[in-house]
DNA sequence: GCGAGCAGCGTACCT
DNA sequence: ACAGGTACGCTGCTCGCG
């Protein structure tokens, strides 16, 4: 028998000759191979032991054959704060456990729902991008003699795009051709069937050829990961339609197959045999909606240029058929295919380092973190450690539990009301991650509520609630080893350079570990959470109301105005005080505090702007703008952070901040305005300055309410634009039309734009609140020429 | 019949 | 398909007035 050693990747299983086979995608030194493991399905019933004999000879019908219990055996296991006996039932198929669960379900079924491939790496204790040396014979293991960590993990990467003839618009993958398959690797090119006179550019015969040199290429590369953008709901499946129709194969796999194309949720998942696929959007939707990365629109494009700052090269999508059709323009259709599939290797790179740290953290495998939400990977990570602790793992709630959950919202965090006005001299303090600091400082866990040893002492939350002061939790037992880990990375980085390979690693797993920290109290909240605690969920608010409200009082009992906070912030004038008594005043706060928690020093803002609301005379939370002392200006809330107002009025918007907080001018904050207002009354501002983008989350057909964004879809989709649940609407408000519905076009069939509705609705408002904090009227603005009266506010 | 005021829907943001 | 708290635009309804 022979000893081997080789990098996990993933894990899934098959059925083969009736047997199930646990499957496991390996890297070794050279290359990437499959290995089989045989391990036997289970689940766990809360059943008596007298049960015992009967529920051996339970057997039951499952599409059309028999499903049957292997054998039972009693097991006692930790069930939340106490032990408890319960059957462990073995079956033969992974798909017979739901069968067999439902022909007994006169008792409570445990650990029923897990995938068997996590199940299999759970109770092997796997994880992948770990070492795994094992005992085989041909590709079966024998025996896992070993797991450890490995090191960085380098995988063949080939990025590839395609382009679709569309002379209809959306392009119909049962009629319109494949025109250009390109890819990038350490070379980059483009496969298509006509010429375009470039040398990138590999000109086969017909569009047959072109899928099958794209194979190819997959194969000769050997490339283990295969980066797309979109690829797993649109390139891939269009090549294999095209495919279908042209009546050839698509060996992308490594087995010769093409692909598996499975639901995950809501979502289209693709699998290649053998290989790595990994759509990248997803994956930069995900770390745009947690704020890992700050991007406004998911298109390739926008990704690109708000990820690098660079700038890409663009197409219209709607004229890619007529540049096929033309000879000259061809050229620049290769030139941009060309370059998506390089920009796709290049967010890849970007992102893949923190998603490959996120999978050995959470024991996920790639594949699945790339296509997961934060509740599944803090799940996949507690279902780990519990199985470690000799802990059942909890159940999914049904639906029912879920509607309940959903019906009764707990309280969330305390957000001060500011006054509106513009300050000098603030400073801002907040404190460092203080829902976990609050898990850790309290033991808060399902199972440590109510404990029976500390009763009726403990940590007593505002809400009554009692947390357990002897035994860690889970939850704060896997949180603690967590900021443990993150607080020893910080410290490791600070020594290491800053462009070696080490400092990269370590820094996108320090930010997976923030990622996940600030991710349990959600998970304890969250309404299908196996780990859900309604009592556990509140506490950790209550406390952080407390903490911060607590803090309030006391800044103003030094002798501190507290003008705002959020959360875990508060933002202090520091009138006649100085920065020295602002540290005091923080030291104070600290000394007082438990250990694991501690309020920071965010910064020192020489000015700031907060705004009123809409109609109203009170301060509007979430929204004001900061300078700091080096000069940036910190924005937050206002219409110019998002994405669902113009450009021209973000940009007007912008200009007038800046005028105040730099150079503390209100004619300049005034002039800008007035420019802007003249342009746009001209006629003088371009289109794409005046899109609106916003996202769609129905079928546009499916809304009750007309909205300028439904009813300009609906205009685009009949002529023949493909918009639906989840698009990126972008409209311009136009001059033709009653109500703003009717004037609302998508940008693509804009012709012209209503300079009244921008001035009035866009420009106007955005700029007003903060314009009326120093004095100007509407008036001011609207006309030409001088103003008495304007002269320097500061 | 008409405009003001408001509720409700919907989206995006903040922590 | 991690949480809740918040602002705000637009539509379409209600209501008071004439």
């Amino acid at each position: 028998m022979v000893v081997h050693t080789a990098l996990l990747i993933d894990v899934d299983y098959s059925v083969r000759e009736g047997k199930t086979k646990v499957r496991l995608l390996m890297k070794g030194k050279k290359k990437m191979f499959r290995l089989y493991d045989d391990y036997e399905p289970y689940f766990y019933l809360d059943a008596p032991k007298s049960e015992k004999e009967t529920i051996e000879k339970t057997s039951t019908n499952f599409r059309g054959s028999v499903a049957k219990v292997v054998r039972v055996e009693e097991h006692e296991i930790q069930f939340g704060a106490h032990k408890k006996k319960l059957l462990k039932i073995y079956a033969e198929h992974p798909f017979h456990v739901p069968a067999l669960r439902d022909a007994l379900k006169d008792y409570e079924a445990y650990e029923h729902r897990i995938p068997f491939g996590k199940r299999y790496m759970i109770d092997k204790g796997l994880a992948p991008f770990t070492l795994v040396t094992y005992e085989r014979e041909r590709q079966q293991i024998r025996k896992i003699l070993k797991v450890r960590e490995s090191g960085p993990v380098k995988l063949r990467m080939l990025a590839f795009d395609i382009e679709t003839y569309n002379p209809h618009g959306a392009p119909r993958p049962e009629l319109d051709p494949a025109i250009m398959v390109s890819y990038a690797d350490e070379k980059s090119g483009v496969f298509t069937w006509k010429e375009t006179g470039k040398k990138f550019a590999h000109k086969v015969n017909d569009e047959k050829e072109m899928l099958s040199a794209f194979c190819e290429l997959v194969k000769n590369n050997d490339a283990e990961m295969i980066l797309g953008y979109n690829s797993a709901s649109f390139d891939l499946p269009y090549l294999k339609k095209r495919a279908d129709v042209l009546g050839v194969k698509l060996p992308l796999g490594r087995d010769g197959s093409d692909f598996r194309k499975m639901q995950r949720g809501i979502r289209d998942v693709v699998k290649v045999t053998g290989r790595l696929h990994i759509d990248l959007y997803p994956v930069v939707r995900f770390l745009g909606a947690i704020g890992a990365l700050k991007v406004s629109k998911f298109t390739l494009e926008n990704a690109y240029e708000e990820i690098t700052g660079k700038k890409k090269h663009m197409v219209k999508r709607l004229e890619i058929w007529q540049m096929w059709d033309s000879d000259e323009e061809r050229k620049e259709l290769a030139e941009y295919s060309l370059h998506d599939a390089e920009v796709t290797l290049e967010i890849g790179k970007i992102v893949l380092p923190l998603e490959i740290e996120m999978s050995r953290l959470t024991k996920t495998p790639l594949f699945d973190v790339c296509n997961s939400s934060t509740g599944q990977l803090v799940e996949s990570l507690l279902m780990y450690r519990s199985f470690e602790h000799g802990m059942l793992i909890p159940n999914r709630p049904d639906e029912g539990e879920v509607k309940r959950r959903e019906a009764n919202p707990i309280q969330g965090a305390f957000v001060k009301l500011p006054s509106p006005g513009i300050y000098d001299n603030m400073v801002v303090f907040d404190f460092r991650g203080l829902y976990p600091s609050i898990i850790m400082a309290h033991n808060i866990d399902p199972y440590t509520l109510d404990c029976d040893c500390c009763k009726p002492d403990g940590h007593k939350s505002p809400t009554g609630a009692r947390f357990c002061k002897k035994k860690k939790g889970l939850v704060p037992t896997v949180l603690g080893d967590l900021i443990g880990k993150r607080a020893e990375l910080k410290d490791k980085l600070k020594g290491l350079s800053r462009d070696s390979e080490e400092y990269n690693v370590l820094f996108a797993r320090q930010q997976a570990l923030k990622i996940l920290n600030n991710s349990f109290y959600g998970y304890l909240a969250y309404a299908r959470s196996r780990w859900y605690s309604r009592e556990a969920g509140e506490s950790v608010t209550a406390w952080g109301r407390q903490y911060i409200q607590d803090t309030i009082a006391k800044a103003q009992e030094t002798g501190f105005e507290v003008l705002y906070g959020d959360t875990d912030s508060i933002f202090l004038l520091m009138g006649e005080k100085k920065k020295e008594d602002a540290i005091s005043f923080m030291k104070k706060i600290n000394s007082e505090l438990p250990e694991t928690m501690e309020l920071e020093l965010e910064g020192f803002y020489p000015r700031g702007v907060f705004v009123t609301k809409k109609g109203n005379e009170k301060g509007a939370k979430k929204k004001y703008a900061l300078i700091g002392e080096d000069g940036r200006i910190k924005i937050r809330g206002f219409e110019l952070v998002r994405r669902d107002w113009s450009d021209a009025a973000k940009k007007t918007q912008r200009a007038v901040l800046s005028a105040i907080l730099k150079d503390g001018s209100k004619e300049k904050a005034v002039s800008v305005v007035k420019e802007m207002v003249g342009r746009l009354k001209d006629g003088k501002v371009p289109l794409e300055e005046l899109v609106i983008y916003t996202t769609i989350r129905k079928d546009p057909a499916k809304y009750e309410l007309l909205s300028p964004e439904i009813a300009a879809a609906r205009k685009a989709i009949k002529r023949g634009m493909k918009l639906g649940s989840g698009s990126m609407i972008g409209y311009v408000i136009t001059k033709t039309g009653a109500s703003i519905s009717d004037k609302a076009e998508v940008v693509d069939f804009a012709k012209d734009y209503d300079a009244n509705y921008y001035i009035e609705h866009q420009i106007l408002p955005s700029v007003m609140k903060i314009l009326k904090e120093l004095g100007v009227s509407e008036d001011d603005l609207k006309f030409k020429g001088t103003q008495k009266g304007l002269g320097g506010f500061f």
